[in-house]
DNA sequence: AGCCAATATTAGGCATACCTAATATTACAT
DNA sequence: ATGTAATATTAGGTATGCCTAATATTGGCT
């Protein structure tokens, strides 16, 4: 059991250190201020004069140098991760114990991932018995550990006529949720992209369906698949 | 469905309203700034500043008399009961879903009642069947309800010899909750008071035990009886 | 009535985390 | 190599909610 001092992190602290991740993507690579400010819907040069506290903080969170952007440190990275095992345990918490719909669980577990104990993730990770994916298809990061950064792509960016199936859905818009439902878009369903039309909206057809559907390209956007499993294990 | 448009308060009006309502009792009487410094963990000049600015608010949830004290307006009263409902929902919660100790969930729950949603409060009161009392014997609020204030007296005033039942137990101490674990003092445990001791402690005769036991006044002070129920309705 | 101790308020500061306006840096395009 | 648009930083300000030190009010006691 290695020593996690959970060090003490403010709500919005936590919100950097996410937002940072999230946008960093698999590579971690450096996150612009302009990128930051778009994602947390604040203006630059608050993230700015953030950033600087922040890396001045020790033991630090974050590697920030100046005009080019910041990266999280391993601590950084912990407690960020962190932060999306609990979003993710407590968006299927809520789906499947408090029986809440897949559209209402995002805006609760953003709120309430600051303000869990040790204690009641564990709690929740048990009764659960201890998942692997979150309503929206997300893999769950298993305690201590970063993050699983699987291989899936935008349905924007899939070949036409490729078999393809449905990795995950975008948490973020509740709205985007009830459509997809609605559409049968949803974690594990198979499909092939038939045609892309002018206005950026896409021709998809499903699974055993004959009929081939029309997707906005807002939607399509919250949509991300992956090459369909071969077998099951 | 009366209009109940949950009027923005911050972690710390939360907290200011709670010890209001905690400490101006049945009467609902005036509360010093001063008792307010001591359950809130912090100096009277900062108890000061922020009643007149709670006061100045409109709709404003208290009444402020300047050097007099403070006492509730219907709606402080409202959210105050309502951060009582969370709070004593969720300790339930947390101890019957949860399987927290009944010394564990006090301070979760003190966390976690600022932050849970109307759903939140709705779907936890349903999987727990609408839940009358939390687990150390306080009575749950109903929604949109004043909570009921019982007869219940603290064991150092019960008179020598009369048969009592445990109504309830202070949730602020998780000490002193293991402590009354061990000795079977819990909520619904009937007992009597044998005698009362030079340094303020108590000799404390347990249904259907033969010796008495010794509890101390600081334990003592955790505990709240009232006169048996003759029969359960 | 007048004094004193307890209680409360005012005055002045600090940390967090935002904001707008002004200025500086970077990097691309010619 | 240099101008310019995009990006970022600095400067200065606000609201919240706490702090200590200094001052004022209250109410009980002689
Ligand atoms: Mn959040
Ligand atoms: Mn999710
Ligand atoms: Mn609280
Ligand atoms: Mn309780």
């Amino acid at each position: 059991m290695p020593k996690q001092s959970t060090l003490a992190t403010t709500e919005s602290v936590d919100d950097y250190l996410k937002a940072i991740l999230e946008l960093g993507g698999a590579e971690a690579s450096q996150v612009t201020t302009n990128a930051l400010a778009g994602r947390l819907g604040i203006r630059t040069p608050s993230v700015t004069g953030m950033l600087q506290k922040l890396a001045l903080q020790r033991p630090s969170l974050v590697v920030y140098e100046k005009h080019r952007g910041v990266r999280l440190t391993a601590a950084g990275k912990r407690r960020a991760w962190e932060l999306v095992r609990h979003h993710r345990l407590l968006e299927l918490f809520l789906h499947d114990v408090l029986k809440y719909s897949w559209d209402e669980v995002h805006e609760e577990a953003e709120r309430l991932e600051h303000f869990i104990s040790e204690r009641f993730e564990d709690r929740v990770a048990a009764i659960l018995g201890d998942p692997e994916i979150d309503p929206h298809g997300h893999v769950i990061p298993q305690k201590y550990e970063a993050g699983v950064l699987r291989d899936e792509v935008p349905l924007a960016r899939w070949p036409l006529g490729t078999p393809a199936t449905i990795s995950s859905v975008s948490d973020r818009s509740a709205a985007a949720l009830r459509e997809l439902e609605r559409l049968g878009l949803m974690p594990g369903v198979a499909l092939t992209v038939e045609r892309r039309n002018a206005a950026g909206s896409h021709s998809i057809r499903l699974g055993a369906h004959t009929e081939p559907i029309r997707v906005s390209s807002d939607l399509a956007a919250c949509v991300l698949v992956a090459a369909p499993v071969t077998a099951l294990s």
